[in-house]
RNA sequence: GCCCCGGUGGUCUAGUGGUCUAUGAUCUCGGUCUGUCGAGCCGAGUGCUCGGGUUCGAAUCCCGACCGGGGCGCCA
């Protein structure tokens, strides 16, 4: 008999025999009377003995440690009084995996743990059905990013990993040894995506892990987060794109608050559906914004922290928790972006603002050998290095453009995690590399 | 990497020089209890991050290392 699950179980089949399979959760021993709440994928079933029923059963169920896996095979009987309406009264219970005792991190203990504490448990952890949420969530944001692109006729695709030079440079690479010559790991797929651009692959999205040896220690940075990259050709402007980045990002969220209202209930969130089209604020309004609210920024600076979460409060107040920041000043952004021809240090580019946090950054690249090379040497690079990715703009590229997301700061700001090492099964940072 | 704060049983915490044979909870073990669902009640168990130093005496003060929390820088 294959066991069941709690959900295709009711007080409608009171009377059958039933197999369940599941943690044991709690064992509640009342002396006469034993119950054992048996915690599966999809919720918790309970388990009940009478001492003077069935002696065995009673002791079996009675001297089982938490946590333990087991098996009980049993009549399912309604009874109001028991959790779902009904439970089971097993007639055979088999331990399939001893639990040690003490456990690691409690799962229905009644104090806390600390963020670390959990992350060094985090199999334990994610036996909390609010942890699992979080991935749930996550799974559908992801599941309604890539039903939006190939509903739009983008391809996914995958681009190395391993290379053998950096994306961009100012982001620190991880070097590692690749049978005798120096490799790095991919910060970025931003060469590959523009590469493409000169194929006919050119509507292409990736999700994939990108690696940044910065020594940050946030609630923002790790130094392996999923990234969600995506490159469009042929393109008159920008905006023949960030139509598609908002369209993706709205259909995301959309997907997390159709599908995903358990969750949610267990997370208490409620991520506000954005309305369409997210405005676009021009760097040069940004700053007249925040001079108004005190903060005051040379033309040309950087949004620092507190400038992008006053900026992120403004915009709120106004009704809107994302933002596009487009025309941003070219010697902030990477060498591939592209300048305004009647004001070169305004670039095509934007970032996408979600509650005082940049999810996403992007924009129209220089698809123009000649200026790209002139871009290339102007912020100190080497062209020589990158002949590879040079070569594909030298026989017909065409206009495009495109961005990055980082999908576990999402999944972070759409839940309100304080952390984004809750959005991440087992995240990497500065000092854990384990588990 | 920088600034501030911290590290006490498996977990979370009280404790700022002697009154600490270290508080409480949770947890574990044992007992009790025939409807629990944060089960109750009784009893027991487990601990001051590591290394130096100050002092008659250090969980407590000082130095270092490691680790953690918050913030900044950097960015997704």
């Amino acid at each position: 008999m294959a066991y069941a699950s709690v959900r295709t179980l009711s007080p409608a089949d009171d009377g059958k025999e039933v197999s369940v399979a599941g943690w044991a959760e709690d064992i509640r021993n009342l002396g006469g009377i034993v119950f054992v709440i048996l915690r599966q994928r999809e919720g918790t079933l309970q388990l009940a003995a009478r001492k003077k029923e069935n002696p065995p059963i009673f002791e079996a169920l009675a001297g089982l440690v938490r946590e333990s896996v087991i098996a009980a095979k049993g009549v399912l009987k309604a009874n109001p009084q028991a959790r779902n309406g009904w439970e089971v009264f097993p007639t055979q219970v088999e331990v399939l995996s001893r639990a040690e005792a003490p456990l690691p991190l409690g799962v229905v203990d009644k104090v806390g743990a600390d963020l670390d504490t959990r992350l060094d448990n985090r199999v334990m952890d994610l036996r909390k059905p609010e942890r699992r949420a979080i991935f749930h969530v996550r799974d559908l944001l992801i599941g309604g990013i890539r039903e939006y692109l190939h509903r739009h006729g983008f391809v996914e695709v995958t681009t190395p990993k391993l290379a053998g030079a950096g994306a961009e440079g100012g982001a620190t690479l991880f070097r590692t040894d690749y049978f005798g010559k120096v490799a790095f790991l991919s910060q970025s797929p931003q060469l590959y995506k523009q590469m493409l651009m000169a194929t006919g692959l050119d509507r292409v999205f990736e999700l994939s892990p990108a690696f940044r040896a910065e020594p940050s220690d946030t609630v923002r940075h790790v130094t392996e987060f999923l990234s969600f990259d995506a490159e469009v050709a042929p393109i008159r402007h920008q905006e023949d794109f960030l139509k598609i980045l908002e369209g993706c990002v709205a259909n995301a969220i959309a997907s997390v608050r159709e599908h995903g209202k358990p969750y949610l209930d267990l997370l208490a969130a409620d991520p506000k559906a954005p309305s369409l089209p997210i405005p676009r604020v021009p760097y040069s309004e940004a700053l007249d914004l925040l001079a108004v609210e005190g903060k005051n920024l040379r033309d040309g600076d950087d949004l620092d922290t507190e400038a992008e979460k006053v900026l992120g409060r403004v915009m709120a107040a106004k009704g809107h928790d994302l933002f596009f920041l487009v025309e941003y000043p070219s010697a902030i952004k990477p060498f591939y972006v592209m300048v305004k021809e009647d004001d070169p240090d305004v670039s095509y580019s934007f970032d996408l603002e979600y509650k005082g946090d940049e999810m996403a950054s992007g924009g129209q690249r220089e698809h123009r050998y000649d200026r790209l090379v002139a871009r290339m040497k102007g912020v100190g690079l080497n062209p020589e290095a990158f002949e590879f990715y040079l070569r594909a703009f030298r026989y017909g590229m065409p206009p495009h453009g495109g961005w990055g997301l980082g999908i576990d700061r999402l999944v972070q700001k759409v839940l309100d995690l304080p952390n984004i090492r809750e959005a991440i099964l087992f995240p990497r940072d500065r000092n854990r590399l384990v588990p």
